[in-house]
DNA sequence: TGCCAGGCCGGGT
DNA sequence: ACCCGGCATGGC
């Protein structure tokens, strides 16, 4: 059977066996996660930690302490995830729409509407619809199936889609054709990035060694 | 050493 | 509707 659904079963349980669980969202709670999806953006994990860790030491990885920070010194502590400058207003963006909108509280946040809450947050400057997903489904365990660069590269060199697939349409496709299951959405994401660093970064193409080499829609 | 990393925006065509 | 430069640090 080559249809989607068990093509995409197939890659899973074979990404799952060679790798395990991987433990997603790193971070310890749900603000963490959603201050990391910012951090981020086109950005090394490892940067990311730094920046956390200098938030963590200065006490300020706390949505009223970020709220009421200058720009700034944000910025400053930030400084090893790149981009700091626009991640600082990012985050300061976002960071008032949650204080602004829902008083800093996360439980009110999350307890809207999935479809709308993605929305709203969509419309914050600085948020696209991958931030936006690892939100909702990291920090606020939703139902949304997240697409990264990694996703589009992967799929695509196994004829699943073509590399310019939008992130909307992709993201319709897998949810279409998968359980709509938090924790395989969860796994399933991460599993993809750590194939994509592992064997399918865009200088190797081949994927020689890959774990999911010969799966094919 | 140069290329890349868990994107997104704004201005131009 | 696409296309592209800018944003910036640290790892390999």
């Amino acid at each position: 059977m080559g249809d989607l659904t068990n093509v995409l079963k197939d890659i899973y349980n074979r990404l799952y066996s060679a790798f395990g669980p991987q433990h997603w969202w790193p971070g310890e709670s749900r603000f963490e996660i959603i201050v990391g999806a910012v951090l981020t953006q086109n950005t090394n994990w490892k940067n990311v930690e730094r920046a956390i860790a200098n938030l963590k030491q200065a006490g300020n990885l706390d949505i009223q302490k970020i709220y009421e920070l200058d720009i700034g010194t944000l910025a400053g502590l930030i400084r090893p995830a790149g981009y700091f400058n626009i991640k600082a207003k990012r985050l300061k963006n976002l960071i008032k729409f949650i204080v602004e909108g829902y008083s800093a509280d996360l439980d009110r946040m999350f307890s809207a509407d999935t479809y709308s809450l993605r929305q709203q947050l969509l419309e914050i400057n600085g948020l696209g619809p991958e931030t936006v997903d690892s939100i909702l489904l990291y920090a606020g365990n939703k139902p949304v199936f997240v697409v990264d660069a990694y996703t589009r590269r992967i799929f695509s060199r196994h004829s699943i889609c073509f590399e310019d697939i939008s992130y909307d349409e992709l993201q319709s496709l897998i949810e279409a054709h998968i359980d709509r299951d938090v924790s395989l959405y969860n796994e399933y994401h991460a599993l993809l990035v750590r194939l994509g660093k592992d064997y399918c970064k865009k200088s190797n193409p081949l994927c020689n060694k890959c774990p999911i080499k010969g799966i094919f829609l």
